[in-house]
DNA sequence: GTATTGGCTGACGCTGCGTCAACCGCAAGG
DNA sequence: CCTTGCGGTTGACGCAGCGTCAGCCAATAC
């Protein structure tokens, strides 16, 4: 009873027969031999090999890294170091990103259907820079730098209480847009200093004309505001944006 | 400016172009036309529902979970509410590995070229258990069982120091077994009872007669212990076997 | 005229097998 | 003798999410 098959070895291993052919297939564990067949022969250095294998596969490695130490080429605790440097790093992005998702549970539970300040708060840090590299090519103006920046700055309960703020205010306006009131119309500037108080609440200070006038600009130039805004209605963004001018010349 | 290219949309967004075509070709995010030759032609409610996808895959979401989302198809808070559990699980799937792998470290650095003895500790539950199933049936004795379940309940600090050991005696009694001396040679018997006081260092108290026979048996009929005690020289785990029997008939 | 950009459509590669599919050999039972 | 069934074999697709050629087309810049 020195040899054994395919089905033999993998109940004495615990691993599916497939594994083993695939095993064979990699070069991973070769049998000792092949009889009438093709059946795979496997004999007892062949299941030692095989118990090495799976210790190591337990603790993660993969395949062709184990196949490396088995061959020698690698030394098993060097590997198993960075191996286990590796599963520290992994482990902290799940943290991160657990913390992240339970971050965005709370957004979306709090406010309506997630507003556009809300949606790009957090990107990750490459993907933040490049808009921001494009928003200051576009704009070229330190302000509108600011009032971003400022928006991704809220305390997270001011964020929550944000977009159903902002909801109300859009959908006033929109009923003023549709209607084709002139963007000076007393009833449209009313909505839009509820709108400029709404954002001075969070400003620190109050914004000045320029800062508002830069928020507007970012309404009708970030493709990220002006897709959402334009949604609510054709022109929406621009509406906004000369509603919005038109409060700092008469306000600011 | 209302409606973008492939590369426009994947510099705004920071995707690559080919994750467009991707996201196309699965449905994901279709162009809002296609121009001439095929050009794809994104335009703002395209730009943000890619917005709203790369949200959702930054926090981990498979694409057809996202997809679902995005029809209405799955509710994003129930939908990030499973996710969160399962980068916790993962999260804890981790730690375990982990910490097997500094186990493992620890072990390898204390210890030689890795004995079987230590291989085998901490396999996992299932594969434990079916080993000790297909122990049981082949020797059918509750001693042999004895005798692996203390070898596996050894204390860390024991697990180190018998790696050194054992090759120590291994390589004595190869020798002997190389020379052809027989088992009940007086010098195989010294080697036989040095392995006897190390088993019984560990042993709790001193093994009887039984239990020393049950782990010869160990030797011979697990195939993970004989294939390596084989490894030392053909033949090597039936000559260890009998000159324990040999030291046990003599002695205990 | 041609070199450069960009875009297009395949199609392979990666990881570790699970899962058919199609076929073969051997032994027991009708 | 034939069927059934078990256990073995070799392909080959599938999965997740694109990266990365390869080969081809069109418009633009020099």
């Amino acid at each position: 009873m020195d040899v054994w098959t395919t089905a033999e070895v993998a109940r004495l291993a615990g691993v599916s027969a497939r594994t083993l052919r695939h095993y064979d297939a990699i070069g991973l564990l070769e049998p000792a031999s092949h009889g009438h067949g093709g059946l795979r022969r496997y004999g007892r250095p062949e299941l030692l090999r095989l118990q090495q294998i799976l210790l190591f596969k337990r603790l993660g490695l993969r395949l062709d890294t184990v196949a490396s130490i088995l061959e020698g080429d690698l030394e098993p605790v060097a590997a198993l170091r960075r191996h286990a440097a590796e599963l520290d790093a992994e482990r902290s992005r799940l943290d991160r990103l657990a913390a992240t998702v339970a971050a965005t549970i709370r957004q979306l539970e709090g406010g309506q259907p997630m507003a556009p300040e809300t949606w790009f708060s957090g990107l990750d840090p490459a993907t933040e820079a490049q808009h921001r590299d494009e928003a200051r090519r576009r704009w070229g103006q330190a302000v509108v730098e600011r009032a971003w920046t400022t928006l991704q700055a809220l305390s997270p309960e001011a964020r929550r209480a944000i977009p159903e703020a902002f909801n109300d205010i859009n959908t006033r306006l929109a009923a003023h847009h549709a209607a084709g009131a002139p963007t000076d119309d007393p009833a449209v500037q009313a909505v839009t200093a509820d709108h400029y108080r709404l954002i001075a609440a969070h400003w620190g200070d109050d914004p000045t004309a320029e800062a508002y006038r830069g928020l507007g600009a970012l309404y009708t130039d970030d493709p990220r505001f002006k897709a959402t805004y334009d949604q609510v209605g054709d022109g929406f963004a621009d509406y906004m944006r000369a509603a919005m001018d038109a409060y700092a010349d008469a306000n600011l």
